[in-house]
DNA sequence: CTGAAAGCGCTTACAG
DNA sequence: CTGAAAGCGCTTACAG
């Protein structure tokens, strides 16, 4: 059953049945209505194998995601894929490696699916220093900058990474904490980790307080396991703190672990506190005192920016979003002792 | 960059070309070895629309998952995507919303994408009692038994829950546990919630021990907040119990966040148990003893049956795979005191 | 072993 | 508003 014999049936060339199928208005009442009666008598759908070869642009952003087990990330998808569908814009996701290439992959998604745009979730920042060429679509990344890149269709939405670090630092300051550890990223993949550096940094500065990043940043993975170690590390180069910022709440929790099978409660001899908000943290002891990313209002952003690049090609475009803190349990007061 | 361009480069003719590219036999190790070098050197990928509009076959097989959040099936479809690649069938993932019905949505994207087979993940039984007359490729329900559909394409794979269920329920009974509370989904929806429940019952009734549902079985929703609220109900409608048995590791985390709202120490006090054995679990306080589902196996069989009801059509099938018992820190033993 | 050519099912200028 | 026709990028008989 193909669109030719759909024409044969009720008379009109597979031009016009084309036509109805992809609601041009240049049909008669009379054509569409005789047509969508043959169509829907043999229930007949179109091959869109046919369709994607021939058409120029497609409908629909491709969503890369990097990562299965990112709960942040998956928040955003969900409402991102709610909103791009709202929008007209059907969203198809594709899982990739931790280790695969997100680009390459997005080269191959574009060649076979011919998507208007692509989001892409959890991406490396080093791998867009190479060469984007041949993706001459819109792209947009999800909580990571990149407005170090010279691509001009790569946008980027974030959480005010280096506002929000420093914002934590001024709280266990405040709280009376002198010497604080951190646990993020590998500075040279990880945009955020580097932006909440540099954060930290200018408190550090601001506050007169010593920092000597071999002893007090450990870089380790995004994942519970890397929050383990990272705290043992810094157990072992730092053993004076009485704080550690994780990057990410799961870090967080891997670093907690760590503490406690060295002996050591939380908070009372050291302090931990998170970043990303998850709702998990809400559920533990103690809970977590953390920054909460807006997950709604960065899958907004990111859709209506990629939206509007789409249609409007406006060049890229980077935006920051306010984050909240959230003070809770974690974090001991050192004045009050 | 087409099959035509790699022709005109390489000196040999598009169809030549294309019997490279699917590993045909007849080529001349010198027409391989030349296209292969120009293929390489532009990186060139065919274009999978092409190729399927012409091949008539297989266009992969979908994935359609409600809820973002859940960190076990996220982990199995990482898996599962993986796998699906592997064996030559390119899959594409659709998020759904808790409330939407997968089964119309299936529809929807078997007229558009024409996939070979459907996975499904994190799905409601009782919406594939209604027609699944249109769905007519092979469909698998992954950690949902099928059984009880009386639809010939519809599959299954589930970890063994009543085995696993009724081996909790002996071991929290060895431990001296007498008075168990339940927390689990809503017996409608949820065919492995009725068969964990299953599981417990045998076991009450081989050791003799009484069980009221209405007292100790508390349906809430697979969540965080779910366990919170079954945990509450419980502590007013069984005040005696020891011990609690959550149907998720994410709903045990919700009912000890609920004992500790309510003053009580877990395991002290109230001993509580999971089920997915999420890695989270190990790094808890108190570690949480759990079931493991075996993601990889499940992932495994789940693909290697819908393949093969792809490509032999042998009918439904529902496999059931082995559970683990993990022993950890969570359950007290009333029997040493 | 290789090339020339038909054709998969659709969309879309183009002409009327 | 409608039809005839070109062509999307590939595969695959068919000849040689």
């Amino acid at each position: 059953m193909t669109i030719k014999d759909i024409a044969r049936e009720s008379g009109y060339a597979v031009g016009t049945v084309s036509r109805v199928i992809n609601n041009n208005p240049n049909v008669s009442d009379a054509a569409r209505a005789r047509i969508m009666e043959v169509i829907e008598r043999y229930n007949f759908q179109p091959n869109s194998n046919a369709k994607h070869l021939k058409q120029q642009g497609s409908h629909g952003v491709a969503m890369i995601v990097k990562g299965t087990s990112n709960l942040l990330l998956a928040s955003i998808l969900e409402r991102a894929q709610a909103l791009c569908d709202e929008a007209g814009y059907p969203s198809s996701i594709y899982y990739i490696d931790e280790d695969d290439n997100e680009v390459s992959r997005a080269r191959q998604i574009c060649r076979e699916h011919k998507p208007n745009g692509i989001l892409f979730f959890g991406s490396d920042t080093h791998n867009f220093e190479g060469d984007l060429s041949e993706l001459d679509i819109p792209c947009l990344l999800m909580t990571n900058m990149a407005a170090d890149s010279r691509a001009a269709n790569l946008s980027s939405v974030t959480v005010d990474d280096s506002g929000a670090a420093s914002r934590m630092i001024d709280y266990l300051y405040a709280k009376g904490h002198r010497t604080i550890g951190l646990i993020g990223g590998v500075l040279r993949c990880s945009h955020p980790s580097g932006a909440r550096l540099a954060g930290c940094l200018s408190s550090f500065t601001r506050l007169g307080l010593p920092f000597e990043a071999a002893r007090q940043y450990a870089a380790t993975r995004y994942t519970l396991e890397g929050g383990y170690r990272g705290m043992e590390q810094l157990l072992k180069s730092c053993p004076g703190l009485t704080a550690v910022f994780a990057y990410s709440d799961i870090m967080a929790v891997g670093a907690i672990r760590a503490l406690r099978d060295h002996g050591l409660r939380v908070p009372e001899d050291v302090s931990v506190v998170g970043f990303d908000g998850l709702e998990l943290t809400e559920y533990l002891s103690p809970r977590l005192t953390t920054i909460r990313q807006p997950v709604d209002r960065l899958a907004e952003r990111g859709v209506n920016i990629l939206i509007h690049c789409i249609e409007q090609n406006p060049g890229a475009v980077h935006e920051i979003v306010p984050f909240e803190f959230l003070e809770r349990d974690s974090v001991r007061d050192l004045t009050q002792s």
